[in-house]
DNA sequence: TTTAGACCTTTTTCGTCAAAAAGTCAAAAA
DNA sequence: TTTTTGACTTTTTGACGAAAAAGGTCTAAA
């Protein structure tokens, strides 16, 4: 039997993750022992090989955690009653939260993406997978309400997903935190944002509405 | 008196990006010696320092020059008579020639990257301060002539520009020569540009003129 | 079911040293 | 005067092996 199976085993599982998050973000991968994880939550390193197999599978654990939580609260803003546009701005401006922990977690930092490039690259595909079903439900959902003026809701999600993903490798290169003052960097951002899902709005939607920035 | 003075030495600086720039792109920064660089074009090491003075010299020329071929071609296309938004249209889509100019020079690799880290972001601001003043001139064109209707062309010019590099960089992460079949990826590659520029286009541009994709 | 300690194996780290590459310079060649 | 060279010094790299650290396994015990 499995330790996922218990209620206990997976709050433990939950409590390594939190910890190896934390240390992963404060000094990398590389830097943080199985020993330092487990110490951090008063176990053996021993221990932790109860719960997962590899410290790779810790790894791949916390991002796919941190994925799926950006996925779900997607999901959520796809039930509510809104129209597609509006679905559009919230999950573009959602990025802003999802892209300080990535940063946070300093996945993008080029020595732990040569170590782990096919587990990244796995984890990214898959995720990417789950982003463009998403986008695309937003895009069929406003096309068939006529909200959209597109042809190809498919082509037109994997520009959209496509964007905001570059938009987020891009800014997670000059991370919020470091030089100036993350506050105002933060909101700079916002309003780019805003501005770009306003634009990708106008550009498909249909004319019948019309007000401008 | 210095050598970028005389005609000869101007061409001879050339003679020398070419070399190494060939070098770098098929072996890399740090598996080219300047003794590769001058036996390529029949010189001396010690003489290629009557030209530059070090190496991270000569790789600073290399993409410095190839930016600004970038931006000199770009700023042919805004001298054309035609309308702002068949501007952007042709600044989008020849992300693509410049992309795979990039790739092949190798800077994206990682680690190129970690070696050369604030010699890179310093051309890169440069480049990108280029880039931000030939678009902000497609806007102000579009927006005085009528044909965008657009509030701050500052911020609309910042957030395409910002797309675009994000664009870059993600699809440097997976270079077009690698796996599948380059000419096919290209091809989707160009449509995509070319849906992106349209959403664009529609975006921010005046109701007047209105078919859809 | 969960944990810890002993244990083994693999990976990193660290020092050292020789080779390679970067970079300097005065003199020669054009 | 401009350009090139070879001899030179300094710095960086890569290989090697020993020691330390970390990853990972297994059994006994709580």
């Amino acid at each position: 039997m499995t330790a996922e199976h218990t209620k206990i085993s997976e709050e433990k599982r939950q409590l390594i993750l939190n910890a190896a998050q934390k240390r992963f973000a404060h000094f990398g991968i590389s830097k943080t022992s199985m020993e330092d994880i487990a110490a951090d939550i008063g176990l053996c390193k021993s221990s932790l090989y109860y719960y997962f197999t590899t410290k790779e599978d810790i790894f791949k654990a916390v991002i796919a955690r941190e994925q799926e939580i950006f996925i779900a609260r997607m999901e959520v803003i796809l039930k509510k009653p809104i129209p597609a546009g509006d679905k559009l701005e919230q999950y573009i401006l959602n990025q802003l939260s999802f892209l300080n922990e990535l940063a946070n977690l300093r996945i993008l930092n080029s020595q732990t993406i040569d170590e782990l490039r096919p587990v990244i690259s796995d984890l990214f595909k898959n995720f990417s997978h789950e982003e463009l079903r998403l986008m695309r439900r937003i895009m069929e959902e406003g096309k068939s309400s006529g909200e959209f003026a597109i042809e190809s809701t498919q082509k037109n999600a994997e520009l959209l997903v496509h964007l905001l993903q570059g938009f987020r490798i891009r800014y997670s290169k000059h991370p919020l935190d470091q030089f100036s003052d993350a506050q105002a960097e933060y909101h700079r951002l916002e309003s780019k944002l805003k501005l770009f899902a306003h634009v990708i709005n106008n550009g498909i939607k249909n004319k019948t509405n019309g007000e401008i920035k």
